[in-house]
DNA sequence: CTGTTAGCGCATTCAT
DNA sequence: ATGAATGCGCTAACAG
């Protein structure tokens, strides 16, 4: 029924071995003999038994991108970036050779992510590509960095984007870490230097790298200028929530409940400061004349937003791409395996001096 | 090295066979002896090997959905949604059983799509879940027809989520296709009950299913209008683009340039939208007073763009969701095989009356 | 309910 | 440059 490697060689009077040679192309093999199976694979439209392949290879092409939020461009830029890498170029898959670049979804579930990663390594994946921050529990940690070494003894490459390096870990082959730190920072000194004094803060979900970087870039910022109240007000001018629309408008609710006065926002990113200006216009307050408003990421939207966002540019898709590579093996690392990324200030419209002050 | 079945077939004190039919729990084995494979299982830290069982069973437990778009939230709302009702609930990973559903991004490029088909068939896929609009060009339908043809009969399961059924092929399990005739019918329906004459398109690419269909029903309400011009003058007020936030930037400038006197401007997508509202501002036009802005999808964003966007709601989540309950045969086909996603007109803010009559 | 046997389709020695 | 032989790790009959 299904046509396989020996009815191609059939075909074309030669051994399945020579057809295994010329499909996998890291042989040499005489002209002639190529063309006369090539013809005869296509003639019989035969498509390589990946299973069996992989099986007796020990290895397969399959590339895992894991991602936290399938519907969030943050996650699809990166993962769409480094799937050009890696499934891009060549010809129709008709042969070997090819890679097989997928995405995975844990939807930011711990549970998921060692799953997926099972199911990557029952795959015997090529390499794994883990996008955007990772939880900060010491359980799921420790988990990781079992399964991740498990994954490389395995001969899996793993490549770390948007993610903090695993101390410790030999298991990761590069890790491209965004500066969440720095751009924090600098956009909250950017507020500071407009004259707020009085700054609220939608972080994103607790235990979150990403979320912690960034809180700690803006935290650094307020002490720096001498705005760092005692631990309780710093809790006052915060609220954690998901990286979503909703948690912005709650979440500023909220901190105007507990802070009439404030004078500027910054959200954990980009979606959650649309929210926040959703739950501010409701209010009757506008950006930036009664309060100012800042995300992080500058996605595309960003720009086209009314006001347009003031944020913090994330080059994701130049990482994704460069992840992809490093995953492919076509770059070499960086040195001592980590780089971080820039992040840049995009000074816009929704953020302006205060009112009085 | 690599622990293998026999490994823990040996710890177990029991046949490999047994062992196989815990994991794969589609057998009667005696408690006791499960429980016993189960403790060697994880004291070795067994991992099933993908290849070898998919090569023995003739199937593996990859599931397929291709997106057009992976940063693009229209795709990745569908595609998560379908992720979680293929991937969701089980287990560790440990075990068989539990299908490995992975998004893969053609980018809109037939080439990539048809290749990412053919990975997918060497993989010998369980299932494969097409999202969104499909090429109308004749030669990639007919390669995506045989495609797909030679996929169902490799026992792989078709599902088609937002796109329209394959004529005359019986490949495909289940089509959801997404009612865009009748959303854009409406939605045209509503701009001009509101007064609007003058009304400008900017289409998505051209020879894509959606693109047409919307188009159609928009122009549908127009003849219904009488406001149905000439050949020559549909085609003046219609320009087409890709479905992303500069098409809509560009094209609306050049709607502009070719028809001052436009009251409103339908966009193919919520993302083109907004690159339509960012055109008129920058042109000095307010909206709704002076010019009428609406989308299509309804994606998240929609509803907090300023003003917020009048579009046409199509229930990607669910589609999404149900698609993949189709793929894994957890739901019955719809009756022949075809469901029409029913789309809702959402009037917000971004459309009003013209100006003047 | 459990063990035995026989491939699944291909990549890879080793020959030639 | 090509062919023949072996085994990758597992599942699926088939016994028992």
């Amino acid at each position: 029924m299904t046509v396989t490697l020996a009815d191609v060689a059939a075909r074309a009077r030669v051994s399945p071995a020579t057809v295994s040679r010329v499909l996998n192309g890291n042989y040499p093999v005489a002209v002639s003999t190529r063309e006369r199976v090539l013809r005869a694979v296509d003639e019989l439209d035969y498509v390589l038994n990946g299973p069996a392949s992989s099986l007796a290879a020990a290895t397969s092409d399959l590339v895992g991108i894991l991602v936290n939020d399938i519907a969030d461009p943050f996650f699809g830029i990166m993962a769409g970036a480094a799937q050009t890498e890696i499934g891009g170029q060549e010809g129709t898959g008709r042969a070997g050779g090819e890679k097989l670049a997928v995405v995975c979804n844990t939807g930011g579930s711990p549970e998921r992510e060692l799953t997926y990663l099972t199911l990557l390594q029952r795959q015997r994946a090529a390499a794994v590509v883990l996008t955007g921050g990772a939880l900060e529990d010491p359980g799921h940690t420790a988990a990781m960095t079992a399964k991740l070494a498990r994954l490389a003894d395995a001969g899996t490459r793993i490549v770390l984007c948007g993610r903090p390096p695993l101390p410790g870990s030999d298991a990761v082959a590069a890790a491209l870490a965004f500066d969440n730190r720095g751009g924090g920072r600098r956009l909250t000194e950017h507020l500071i230097t407009l004259g707020h004094r009085r700054i609220g803060y939608v972080a994103g979900p607790v235990e979150r790298t990403t979320t912690r970087h960034r809180l700690e870039g803006h935290r650094t910022a307020m002490a720096a200028a001498g705005l760092c109240g005692d631990a309780a007000e710093r809790e006052r001018l915060t609220v954690h929530g998901p990286y979503d629309r909703r948690s912005g408008y709650d979440a500023t609710l909220e901190l105007l409940r507990r802070k009439p006065d404030l004078t500027a926002i910054v959200a954990a990113n980009d979606t959650v400061a649309l929210g926040a200006c959703a739950a501010l216009r409701d209010q009757g307050l506008r950006i930036p004349q009664d309060i100012s408003v800042a995300g992080f990421d500058d996605l595309p939207f960003s720009v086209d937003a009314v006001p347009a966002l003031t944020t913090v540019r994330l080059p994701l898709f130049a990482a994704g791409a460069r992840a992809g590579r490093l995953a492919m093996g076509k770059e070499a690392p960086p040195p001592g395996g980590i780089a971080t990324i820039a992040a840049e200030l995009m000074a816009r419209d929704s953020t302006a001096p205060p009112r009085e002050g």
